[in-house]
DNA sequence: TCACTATATCAGC
DNA sequence: GCTGATATAGTGA
């Protein structure tokens, strides 16, 4: 399979985003690519790093938060919402607040 | 090729 | 405003 170069991409790009601070899926598809925002959770989703790569800095385009370690439900999804309010993101309702403001963009 | 995915967008209500 | 269906891109089997 021609190496896994897109999420390594995804990777390497979010790594890049300062602490506070949040990307949407579509931001890191637009980047790289242009459309392929579900390739994109898919590499959050697959990410064999940890800490390293904030994954729970990445949200959705309209600033809500998505989902979480596979679980949509909830459970993971307060943890990385904890996160982000830990970083200086503030969260309501599952949302960031701001959003536009704090987005990261690549570029 | 088929099925899956942490999405996005549109139609209907 | 919310729910459901569809589109799109990539990976794994």
């Amino acid at each position: 399979m021609m190496y896994m170069r897109f999420n390594d991409r995804i990777w390497s790009m979010m790594r890049k985003i300062p602490k506070g601070k949040v990307t949407s899926y579509k931001e890191l598809a637009m980047s790289l690519n242009c459309n392929a925002y579900r390739a994109v959770g898919n590499a959050c989703r697959n990410n064999p790093y940890a800490p390293e790569v904030p994954c729970h800095r990445v949200v959705k385009s309209n600033g809500d938060i998505g989902g979480f370690g596979g679980e949509m439900d909830g459970k993971k999804v307060e943890e990385k919402k904890r996160l982000l309010k830990k970083e200086g993101v503030t969260v309501k309702n599952g949302k960031v607040v701001d959003f536009e403001k704090i987005l990261f963009k690549f570029k």
